[in-house]
DNA sequence: TCCAATTTGCAACAGAATTGCAATGTTTTT
DNA sequence: AAAAACATTGCAATTCTGTTGCAAATTGGA
């Protein structure tokens, strides 16, 4: 019984107060179940269904209300659902053909950000791992 | 003794074909012993002493060379020079007053990354890590 | 169904980054 | 040390990315 991810969706906005409209599900449906994506992409994506700005709006509208939000890959962001869609994962992303591999073990990660932030003083929100390098298929004709 | 780092950057250039150019050092000397730093910040600081274009395009190459590279601290991203010239490290960024603390253990990120690394066939070249959050101070009037 | 409030799409704008090219600076050769 | 060969720079113009203002359309509630 796989989840209603569009029900979840329109949980959320009612619950924050704001209105489910056909844009902002339809900008959801462009980011379901698909790897984390440039803006351009999503634009190229929508193709006119949704406008441009209406898009930014209600991407910029998702992070505030924590259902997708950037991860940086190489020099550039792109979009993907959070956590509550995707569940909580860093990406290994092949710095030649692009491919981006998810990964999930959190362990170490969490233990060191305990260990810093209590040597700091510092109060964890939220964090960020990225590994660039050269996927499988790509080491070899590098 | 401290080492020279503008031999090095000499050096790197010349070693893969570059030349030396005053505009070059120059760049070179608005990211030296400073904190990373907006693309913005540092045109402001170069203020015409180098084109906003030739800055653009020796950070580029210096990015090429790994002299220098892009990190992402919340939205936007900065510049800092690369390890060979600050050591590797992380940042803890505060979310409320931009504080940002470099945090330089990397047993266990070293460790993490190695495990996936070889789960997945992936060579890795560089990481990413920061941490967002509150500092000390901000924690109580957050 | 009607009204108030929010959201959308369009057009215009602003800022960041890139490109083409002539002028300049750097390196190599003699 | 001068000339030739090549790389780099600065400028103007352009493209790309993201934003703003506002009228028209859509949504949610009575």
């Amino acid at each position: 019984m796989p989840i209603d991810e569009l029900a979840k969706l329109r949980l959320i906005l009612k619950n924050q107060g704001h209105q489910i409209t056909k844009a902002r599900e339809a900008t959801f449906r462009l980011l379901l179940h698909s790897e984390p994506q440039s803006l351009n992409e999503i634009l190229m994506k929508a193709d006119g269904q949704v406008d441009r700005v209406t898009i930014y709006r209600n991407i910029d509208l998702f992070e505030k209300l924590g259902i997708a939000h950037r991860i940086y890959i190489g020099w550039k962001y792109k979009i993907e659902l959070s956590d509550e869609f995707t569940g909580h994962h860093h990406h290994l992303s092949c710095l030649r053909c692009g491919k981006v591999i998810d990964i999930e073990d959190e362990t170490h990660i969490d233990e060191f950000i305990q260990d810093v932030a209590k040597k700091f003083g510092f109060q964890p929100r939220r964090h960020q791992f990225e590994v660039d390098g050269y996927c499988q298929d790509c080491q070899s004709n590098e």
